[in-house]
DNA sequence: AGGAAATCTTGACAATGTCTAGTTTGGTGA
DNA sequence: TCACCAAACTAGACATTGTCAAGATTTCCT
């Protein structure tokens, strides 16, 4: 009837994208437990049912949403480290701020992602997504001379070390002393990572 | 009437304890998702209205399970201290190996302790036994000097590592060519940690 | 144009947390 | 001893949620 063809196709059109996108701002303006499968229906104007012929149920659109959260995370390391000195420390460190930008940005959908893997449904894109996103930590890692014998060694501990301090921080789980737990000193917190011999 | 008095009080005696009780198994057998209020009431015994009278409502019910939690991660994490070498690092390494046993022996405890805060409601029991099993991984920290200015960093450094690693295993997270993703080599991922000068 | 498939709506259902009112129990004081 | 009262627990109802079945509407292919 009218004449803006990407307007409304009154289908609704991309109903999938827009269920994920209400998703990720109900997760930002209330938090994770006020994402319903009825509230992101709701924002996006249709049916309470018309999520789960996009995304089978509830778990299979908390997936959709991660797998976006992966994509948005894997983003904002890239554009730290992008913005930072190009030496392999100061990659990594930017790396780490930009972890722990992300963490404090979307700390909600951060839980999502990391913290509740019992209710998600992981399908190949949120597990491509997912990946990609550790494949950037692992690339600014690559650099440096594994600290076992496990090649993958050196990305294990950042990631767990960088992981942990956001999910620590962000559970309030450090000592109420801490008045500025904003960002740590990841020069002084990283041990010494010396370079790997052969490029 | 009967003669057993600490069998059956028959106001069911404490049912404060019985209901944390059934929520650890419940827990442990069938996960985090079945967790209920109501379940935890049916394996007590009691209707699905009594848990309100002692814990309030849900967030009540969880936290003291998550406190009773975090009394057994103190526990085994001191065992694993008892057991061990003397000496600082030997500790330290057990400590760390304590904390894997506890997530891996209790997954579901493990995150609801750590992972759903925004389902907890803290209290004063709460807080404590939370501090109480920092306070063991603190106090093997003490013997090493700190990693930044800050007194506490070297803790707070091991703390993130330790979790960061028990979180990310748990949740699948690493790379599926981890075959053996059972034990970390703390002696090698744990970076060097020179004792303090002064006693 | 016509029909098939995709898309979305409506209505119902079971499960869950919470609230209110009522019932039972155990202790305490006259 | 016994009556009373507060605590402990039950019973029922209600709103919210996820899921499912059935039907209506739109789009697209031929």
């Amino acid at each position: 009837m009218t004449s803006d063809p990407p307007r409304k196709p009154h289908h609704h059109g991309n109903l999938r994208a827009a269920l994920i996108q209400s998703g990720l701002e109900i997760l930002a303006e209330s938090g994770l437990s006020k994402l319903t499968l009825r509230a992101c229906a709701a924002r996006a104007g249709v049916s309470h049912s018309a999520p789960a012929h996009h995304f089978g149920g509830l778990p299979g659109l908390l997936t959709a949403i991660a797998g976006r959260g992966f994509e948005i995370f894997a983003d904002t390391m890239n554009a730290a480290r992008r913005d930072a000195d190009p030496a392999p420390r100061a990659q990594l460190i930017a790396i780490c701020r930009g972890y722990m930008d992300f963490a404090e940005a979307h700390p909600a959908l951060f839980t999502l992602m990391f913290n509740t893997p019992a209710r998600l449904a992981p399908d190949d894109a949120f597990v491509a997504a997912a990946d990609a996103a550790y494949d950037v930590l692992a690339d600014t890692c690559a650099p440096f001379e594994p600290v076992t014998d496990d090649p993958r060694s050196t990305e294990m501990m950042v990631w767990a070390l960088v992981h942990g301090l956001a999910s620590l921080l962000q559970g309030g789980r450090f000592k109420p002393e801490n008045d500025r737990m904003d960002m740590p000193d990841f020069e002084a917190i990283l041990p010494p990572l010396p370079l790997r011999a052969d490029p």
